[in-house]
DNA sequence: ACAGTCGCGTGTACGACGTACGCTGTTTTC
DNA sequence: GAAAACAGCGTACGTCGTACACGCGACTGT
């Protein structure tokens, strides 16, 4: 027997999110601090040194804070995380009145740069439970709005973007996990990686066990592949939805 | 002779990926644990409770060895990540003889499977410099042989593995992290999920800021939604992709 | 004007983490 | 048999997130 029916000190845990709490009204001292100086000190580090650099005691001392201060603003690091995630993604911006295939070109590219720009971002969207911050969802809002009055149902304007959404974070995933490792191991060029990896591939090779793989590695031209493969695909997804959809 | 002749001090660090060293020659006393004990006790952690439940000292205390032992099979912690993402990517098979579009979706269908049923996957992939672990790359070499021979360069096979492979990963990470959210403040039920979500979801519609977003929430039918924005999204991948190279 | 109370900043402390290092004992190679 | 290589282990260090209690400053209601 269960006596799980009447247990609610756990069940509905209702937790209020960072950004409801964001303006609260000042009673007590004034706070020495504001969201936007928080997001934007952490942004400054994982761009330096990485995510793993961002603690809430270098947090603190770049802020000039003891660190536990820090929880007046935020109740955990994962809404530090928020906070990040959101400051970053303030960065794209969409070119008013376009048209549902050019916004979410747009967006693709955009979401695809700063990523690229903040190579933390991938592993930040990993760990946060909650990531759709305010402006994330003003750009979904956005692209939304573009499909609105082309006969589409609701679900399918939201599947839209979800597929132009999980194909550009999966894409840029990719690419960013390379660089990250690079810079992990301290290496700066794209040459030094491949050298570093050249062992790996080799031996890779040498099993005989992936002929079409090594043709690719031996032909490829691995020259800007990266961007190539990321406008390919993403031209592919379009195509792919606007047949589909009829619009 | 010279045991070791090496002239470059300033190369870059030549890291031995862990799959090179899986089977070394015995000399000394006969190791009591193999990898894939290893792997298979991290896997089991990780889904029980969570990836940030796999800890040295637990997964040591698991198998019955003591902490430091683990590092004579691993030299850190991302090795046993990868160990762990190789383990859980064998459980995608492919069929033979299959054409390239069922190859593709099949894979697309398998590799979110397996994210689903280990949702800790996605955030290992952000945490592992080198991704792509043995059973991975057979399957990529599955993929790309089923695309030889219908005249295209390597450059656009290796694109389509790209551009479904973003995808799924994309899509998947979407789909776990909600769960993964859910099962961390110790919500059981989707239902549970939707309730802890409702104060958010309402003040942001209040804000009157996003008015299609609201309709989606208010008209859409949230029923098997995200399988069926996923399946949707695959068929327009492989659509634009077929179309656009012909195939 | 004054008391109450709310909340900001802080210091200390706890338990956990990854892992460097050195030791002991076993197995293989010379 | 001696030497070398290597498995397993215990200890220790530095770091992490954050719970908690304290003191002080600023607003609110009287």
């Amino acid at each position: 027997m269960t006596p799980d029916d009447r247990d609610d000190a756990t069940a509905p845990e209702q937790r209020v999110t960072i950004w409801e709490r964001l303006d609260r009204p000042g009673r007590g001292p004034r706070p020495t601090l504001t969201h936007d100086q928080i997001a934007r000190a952490g942004v400054e580090i994982a761009d330096e040194q990485g995510l793993d650099a961002v603690s809430m005691r270098r947090l603190a001392e770049r802020l000039g804070v003891a660190t536990m201060a820090l929880y007046r603003y935020v109740s955990s690091k994962d809404d530090l995380l928020e906070l990040m995630i959101d400051a970053v993604s303030a960065e794209i911006e969409l070119p008013p009145d376009a048209g549902w295939r050019d916004l979410a070109r747009s967006f693709a590219h955009q979401l695809r740069a700063v990523g690229l720009r903040h190579p933390w971002l991938t592993a930040a969207f990993a760990r946060v439970p909650h990531a759709l911050t305010p402006n994330l969802i003003a750009r979904v809002e956005d692209i939304l709005h573009s499909l609105d009055g082309l006969a589409l149902d609701v679900d399918a304007m939201m599947a839209v973007f979800g597929t132009v959404n999980a194909f550009v974070r999966g894409a840029t995933a990719g690419e960013v996990v390379q660089r990250e490792a690079a810079r992990k191991e301290g290496r700066e060029s794209e040459e030094e990686t491949k050298l570093a990896h050249l062992p790996y591939v080799r031996w890779l090779m040498g099993l005989d066990r992936y002929p079409t793989l090594t043709r690719y590695i031996i032909e490829g031209s691995n020259e800007d592949d990266a961007q190539w493969q990321f406008e390919f695909g993403l031209e592919c997804v379009l195509d792919g939805i606007g047949t589909r959809l009829g619009i």
